[in-house]
DNA sequence: GGACGGGTTGTTAGCGTTCACAGTCGGGGC
DNA sequence: GCCCCGACTGTGAACGCTAACAACCCGTCC
């Protein structure tokens, strides 16, 4: 119980006289350090115990030149996909006995990117996680000089840095294909906005299939993630006769492919077929059950860490390219033909 | 342009030498401190400007003993409103110039709060903001020694901590009194898991408005604010005939809770009005668009901030409870009984 | 018996900043 | 002409820790 009457805290020399010692041998029992004998420590631990001294990781990271502490710039973690994999990271970092630093930026430019480096880099961050799921966000890091060790998730071909994401392409080849196998003439695309690396793998997922597949691909539908895009192009989508199988680049966006089309009296999976993206916990229980493409975003998250981490321990390694794969979830929002 | 081709990063004794000044006055500078003759100012952010110096951050906390940093603690920031909770922290705290390190829990227990206080503590915080929307957290956070300012959102009666909370009682009672002045003879309730706060405010306006009306309370049933347990809630609901209106304690779990109804044939709101809690986007497009009581997560988030942004600079004062008022918002899942 | 060496401990010197205290300089009042 | 005061600047000492080195003890070896 702290007998520290006057109300500084205790410090490692505090804890030196209290059991006896040189502030060293406290820093010594503090570190792991071998050569300290065991009676010697426990004297040292109980000194630690009886003033409920706590070790300045403040100080101690002024001279290591380390804080333990990883920093993480993301964007918009309100949405489900930022949200799971910032979650991802921050649980893989501080069971790596890293701390984490965040930024979340509103809206992802070169100068934002840059910023909040900087800023992270200041408060004297040893590695960085870069969620830059935006073209321009992996344009900005690609050509800007890194303090620290950096990894992006969603990255695209960021330059020097290392990049963990999902496979989105195998992931749009993969909804593409179930419908077409379905029997479906062609499949449409309501896709993500065109500057995320994301929606433009989706769409290159999509656009392979159906070549392979010798179909024609309709032009897509640009949406924005929102529900409310979704619910635009759905009501597009429904005025279309031809219209069977769809594609969407997300599920809130499904969601509101699926109202729009409840509205219009168009049936799913009787007259449309739909496929989504992401898999939030949501879309199990949409009218009808949503068949879509899961992301692990965890996985994504904990990869990350990893990668930074075997970074920051290992000395400078070359950059590494992680993928994962996507996974097929089948529920009933399609139908044959 | 970096001219220090030696590695090392420029340091204050540099940019004095640079300048021809000491660091002391580099020092001034840097801190906007008003007695340096504006011609030294200038020649001292040349110097600046030249070596590419950037003050550490970590020295400069060593001995201020303020490092500018804001710890949050919070539980499955995977879900919407913790996730827009912390956005509207992280957000508010950077505007205010303090950076936000964040832990996030998968249980909150005593054992798991007290170490991430202890955690964040550590790592030197000027202040806490503890998003503790369970009983025991609030418990834990009221008997612990907080060493450093705390605030908690949604945070009950938790002893000496400010706290800053949407108004859940008021929210259940809109709900309650909506569903009522359309006539229904009584309203159900499908709550959140009972450890929470704002599952048990819910649950208490819910309660107030039916015994105001001079109404019967039914037995709520009790989820998890999964859509899952929204589901079986469901189910069990469209099995009893009598039953008109349902307040549900989260939008996630009305949406069970219709697809439930849906796949029962029972109609909504032709048959059942339901009303849901949150507001998450995607409610707007639920079959049918959910009335519901929306939360303003960022405005929570900020205030806690403006709360503790106070405690730390304006020295302490005494504690304060803010409270948010929740605001209904009319859609189609509910029409006259 | 003295040199050697490993285990153990203490001493000193930073890390890069701010704080407290001294200086220096020049102008105004007597 | 002298003193005082305010504006400006410099010097030294913290802050609390770790790194590097020195010192000591004691057993072993030649």
């Amino acid at each position: 119980m702290g007998s520290t009457l006057g109300r500084r805290l205790p410090v490692m020399a505090d804890v030196a006289k209290e059991a006896g010692v040189s502030h060293q041998t406290v820093s010594r029992v503090l570190n792991d350090h071998p050569n300290v004998r065991s009676e010697t420590r426990t004297r040292v631990l109980q000194a630690i115990d009886k003033l409920g001294y706590r070790r300045n990781l403040v100080a101690r990271a002024l001279v290591t030149k380390h804080s333990r502490t990883l920093g993480v710039v993301s964007f918009d973690t309100t949405l489900y996909g930022p949200a799971s994999t910032v979650y991802g990271i921050e649980q893989a970092a501080r069971a790596a006995g890293y701390f984490v630093s965040i930024v979340s930026l509103k809206s992802i430019d070169r100068a934002g990117v840059r910023d909040a480096l900087d800023y992270l880099t200041d408060q004297g961050v040893d590695g960085i996680v870069v969620v830059a799921p935006q073209r321009s966000a992996a344009r900005a890091l690609a050509d800007l000089p890194l303090g620290v060790p950096t990894v992006a998730v969603e990255g695209g071909e960021a330059g020097e840095v290392s990049v963990v994401s999902v496979d989105q392409v195998e992931g749009g080849r993969l909804a593409t294909e179930h419908l077409l196998s379905l029997g479906h003439e062609t499949v449409w695309h309501v896709s993500g906005p065109s500057d995320w690396l994301e929606a433009e793998g989706r769409v290159a997922g999509w656009r392979a299939a159906l070549e392979q597949a010798g179909r024609e691909a309709p032009r897509p539908l640009a949406g924005d993630w929102s529900p409310r895009s979704g619910y635009e192009a759905g009501r597009s989508l429904a005025s279309m006769r031809n219209v069977t199988a769809v594609f969407v680049a997300n599920d809130q966006m499904a969601l509101g492919v699926l109202r729009a089309f409840t509205e219009q009296g168009v049936r799913v999976p009787e007259r449309v077929s739909v496929v989504g993206f992401d898999d939030i916990p949501e879309s199990e229980f949409f009218s009808p059950p949503l068949t879509t493409i899961r992301q692990d975003f965890g996985a994504v998250g904990r990869h990350s860490i990893e990668v930074l981490v075997r970074q920051l321990e290992g000395g400078p390694q070359e950059r590494e390219r992680l993928v994962v794969p996507p996974v097929f979830v089948a529920r009933v929002s399609t139908a044959r033909a």
